[in-house]
DNA sequence: CGTGTTATTGAAGTGTATCAAATTGCGTGG
DNA sequence: CCACGCAATTTGATACACTTCAATAACACG
């Protein structure tokens, strides 16, 4: 909305070689899972792809949307919300850099079923539909590693709806302040945030992670962050209450 | 019988032949994942595949196992558990006839994350990975439509998944109710079954299947048979309910 | 320095698991 | 075909983890 305010035209000729918005130069292109695959691909991607800054809490598509798209993350920090009929908000994944994202509505021609948001400001390139169908049919390896993305999203969203119905609340969230700060851990979490990810209350977080603290696991006496300061202690301690 | 002393003429020459493990003469070639794209495409499985015949509660494959290929089902029912680690088992998918079993983790190189069994006398046939992996290579279409199963897979995954938090044990119940019934409405299901689906216990099962038979949206006054007589009503009652 | 957001604490209510015991229904073999 | 045995179902009592609501405190931000 602010940023309405487009830059000048200074990246207007593709020729200028430093050009971060290009995909040569895109630190990220080698564990993108679609420009990583062949030099072909990437340069096919350069010439149609749109490259957008999202600033913080800002929406890249909701829930109901119509895909027209993927989008590939290459800086910054998304994450993929859904709100139930009952109101509630369920975080479903955490994105970074080299991630695509949209993929899974494009593919079974659906509607988006969450909505993505970016955590932190994030650049974020959009390829149409069209090209992205046309690389498919020309780069089979391209259609394979979204298939292993897809199917390894499908085994984590397994786990994770399977782990949820029996372990406790501490356990998971002890399991979310692992798995975010092992993969995320520049972020600073807020209760709520751990809360939606790990399917409970902010007020139910709080309680366990004073107990937590008790225990030796973690310390808050530090504003509101929450260091680990015991991660293995804490591994164990899930493993060993099953 | 009249048809032995037919068919072994018949049989003489396998271009003429109606035996029904050939491809050609399978009920669901049109609806399978991977023989429906091309003539090419099942001529090849053909060649390979191997078709198997599991009774009711046979295991097809495991948990942990290392997967060598691909099964797709032409008759029967399968189902889809895991075990969790606190030994809880719960029914991810079932699956009836056309379906393939066994893709995700084929294509993520991972072991098998859950156990396939047969719920009903079903037959089953295998596809050797490396066959799966050439079509794939020579049909992009093919893995088109393995994009599209896994992602709807997925959708389906994590709306379970949030649903599992925020509905409550009836809601769940009653959902599993009109599902089961819609897809698999031939098969028996035991209290047990309806739990382990709904994510729940048998005894609660019982307890809401009570409730529901009070408010006439059941009847199980036929020995064990759950009948649905108001289906309308209770997905009425589920969105009404929020 | 105030104002809104995030965090904290307390009390109360409840849905659901758990355990145990009784009963019913079903297939199987005598 | 009946009786038997086992598995599935039913019912009751108990416990408790967690949500919910409400009120206060701490912090961040303009």
């Amino acid at each position: 909305m602010l940023r309405a305010v487009k830059k000048p035209l200074e990246d207007a000729n593709p020729c200028h070689s430093h050009d971060k918005n290009l995909c040569e130069n895109c630190m990220y292109r080698l564990s993108n899972i679609i420009c990583s695959t062949s030099p072909e691909v990437w340069r096919l991607v350069e010439t149609t792809k749109q490259k957008t800054t999202f600033k913080p809490q800002q929406t890249i598509f909701y829930q109901g949307n119509e895909p027209l798209g993927l989008f590939t993350i290459s800086a910054g920090l998304v994450k993929l919300e859904m709100t139930s009929e009952h109101g509630q908000t369920h975080t479903l994944r955490y994105l970074g850099p080299g991630s695509a994202l949209g993929y899974r509505s494009l593919f079974s021609n659906e509607q988006y079923q969450a909505t993505a948001v970016a955590v932190e400001t994030s650049e974020i390139c959009f390829i149409p539909k069209n090209v992205v169908m046309d690389i498919f049919k020309n780069y089979p390896e391209v259609t394979i590693k979204i298939l292993e993305a897809l199917s390894k999203d499908l085994r984590i969203a397994e786990e994770k709806w399977t782990s949820q119905i029996d372990k406790d609340a501490s356990e998971r969230i002890a399991e979310a302040l692992i798995f975010l700060q092992e993969h995320f851990s520049h972020q600073n979490w807020t209760r709520k945030e751990i809360a939606e990810w790990a399917g409970t209350t902010p007020e139910t977080v709080i309680r366990t992670l004073a107990q937590f603290e008790k225990e030796g696991y973690i310390d808050q006496s530090q504003g509101r962050v929450i260091k680990l300061i015991n991660k293995q202690k804490l591994i164990e301690k899930l493993h060993g209450a099953y």
